[in-house]
RNA sequence: UCCCGAGUAGCUCAGCCGGUAGAGCAAGUGGCUGUUAACCACUGGGCCGGGGGUUCGAGUCCCUCCUCGGGAGCCA
């Protein structure tokens, strides 16, 4: 007898003798025709649970099939038929049933058939992937982890593998955690005092990686097209439902590329996403969008048929100066865009993604390429309703003067900097890149809330338990 | 890190002007039923986040710490 994935059972043709092993999410009994139970099997392959039919005439149904109840594990073999209630339309007639795992002690099981909130479900991230809505979030986030890959590799990308940890402390974006093999109790210290890392791991002082992006533009520079698909680690004590101390970052990075080729993948890239991931789990965003987010097939579809828009950062904050609108904090040419003015732009102005281009350069990093006007970089931002700033990118500074010329205003050890400006010296290009974070991509396509929700196990300040 | 808010049964919560705890759901047992979020009955289940204080007496008032959530900043 062939075992069926439930996704394939579901699916199969009235007749199918076949197995199917799986969870029960719930049983319910009836005294009709003698005795059965309804048992709403889940595999993981699916949304849908299958529905098993359980007679009381089956061997042992009194002390296995009826102590059955959420969680337990079991293999049935039976035969698929059309079902004789309503809600679905085949099930599965046991011929027998075999319990594989029971649950102990159903009292103190944490996974009830009633609602749970996603606070109580995060204290158990080992059992919460059995419930739907974190069953959907991991099919969802591999289906477009997939997607990515699909994407880039029909694009002629090469996937690189940049490092995790770095030795190089210049990677400039934010608190960095610190990796040492060095005796806490016990540190060596130079003659003025200082920890003398030279007795460290690797000899120097190293952290693990804040990004990608410097290291694949070494690749960049020799491959054409690249990309980085891996974590990523801030240590900022930052305590909100958008930021992780671990996450995953998406990082392209194209050669003789401008701004524009620049923005014009990142649409490609969001849409791409968007459509593959509609058709491969239709079963999984319907769900989302009758239980997580009303609406939100709607708010997706609206992104994948519009152009994304294109403003420059100094029209932005002309429409922002003369909306009328009191924000929080004022806005004049020259400040970074705040998440309500980037807010208010693409969902109650425009109405629509848009992509904000050439920032001033006094707010962004040394590496963006000064634009003509000296005041402006060729920075980019993809910003859409709901989340706001989704894509951050920009064309690279390939010159070195320029390059080195910001070095110096920003006062950035040049020497710390060296192979990254040796790729200024031998054969440089233009190009252009951006960061895309995969868990707000997944924030955004399933309407979930919380950032931690829809990565398996969060990390973030004083959270590391599993 | 800052500003709010919250920690009471397995879960979600109620608990007034201080007088040593309650509901719904879940779970268990029984009943009913081709069942499919809330049918009926019964049963078990609580260091009221930790510590300190005020009081004859604290879930309730005060102080403090811890944890969690929302918002902000930083950002992805």
């Amino acid at each position: 007898m062939a075992w069926l994935k439930v996704k394939d059972a579901l699916q199969a043709p009235v007749g199918t003798e076949l197995t199917v092993k799986g969870w029960v999410r719930t049983r319910r009994d009836s005294k009709a025709d003698g005795g059965m139970a309804f048992i709403a099997l889940g595999d993981g392959t699916c949304q849908d649970a299958l529905q098993v039919v359980a007679r009381a005439s089956l061997p042992g149904y009194a002390d296995a099939v009826a102590k059955l109840g959420p969680g337990c594990a079991i293999e049935v073999d039976g035969k698929l038929v059309a079902s004789a209630g309503k809600g679905q339309s085949v099930e599965v007639e046991a011929a027998e049933l075999r319990v594989v795992g029971l649950v102990d002690d159903p009292e103190t099981y944490p996974i009830t058939p009633k609602k749970h909130s996603f606070e109580y479900l995060r204290e158990v991230a080992h059992l919460r992937v059995r419930t739907n809505t974190f069953g959907a979030v991991a099919r969802v986030r591999h289906a477009l982890a997939i997607a990515i890959h699909r994407f880039f590799d029909a694009r002629d990308f090469y996937y690189v593998h940049t490092p995790i940890i770095t030795a190089s402390d210049c990677e400039g974006a934010g608190q960095m955690f610190r990796v040492s093999t060095l005796d806490l109790a016990n540190l060596p210290r130079r003659p003025d005092g200082r920890i003398d890392f030279e007795q460290d791991f690797f000899g120097r002082e190293a952290h693990l990686t804040v990004s990608g992006q410097l290291s694949v533009e070494t690749y960049c520079q020799a491959l054409s097209r690249v990309y980085t698909f891996g974590p990523t680690f801030r240590a900022e004590n930052s305590n909100t439902s958008r930021h992780l101390s671990e996450f995953w970052m998406i990082e392209p990075e194209i050669a003789f590329a401008d701004l524009a080729a620049d923005a014009a993948l990142a649409e490609e890239f969001l849409k791409s996403l968007l459509d593959e991931l509609l058709t491969r789990r239709a079963d999984d965003m319907r769900f989302f969008d009758a239980r997580i987010e009303p609406g939100l097939l709607a708010r997706l579809k609206h992104v994948l048929e519009k152009p994304f828009l294109r403003l420059d950062y100094t029209e932005a904050v002309k429409i922002l100066e003369g909306s009328g609108k009191r924000f929080e904090y004022p806005v004049r040419w020259g400040v970074d865009l705040q998440s309500e003015h980037e807010r208010w732009l693409t969902e109650e102005h425009l109405k629509q993604p848009v992509i904000l281009m050439n920032y001033p350069k006094d707010i962004k990093a040394f590496y963006m390429r000064q634009n003509p006007d000296g005041k402006t970089v060729a920075a980019m931002d993809v910003l859409v309703p709901k989340i706001g700033e989704i894509i951050g990118g920009s064309q690279r500074e390939e010159r070195l003067e320029k390059l080195d010329q910001r070095l110096d205003e920003l006062g950035l050890p040049k020497q710390e900097y060296w192979w990254y400006r040796d790729l200024r010296r031998y054969g440089t290009v233009p190009h252009a890149g951006f960061g895309l974070g995969f868990e707000r991509l997944l924030l955004f396509v399933t309407g979930m809330q919380n950032i931690r929700d829809v990565i398996p196990f969060p990390r973030a300040p004083r959270q590391a338990e599993f």
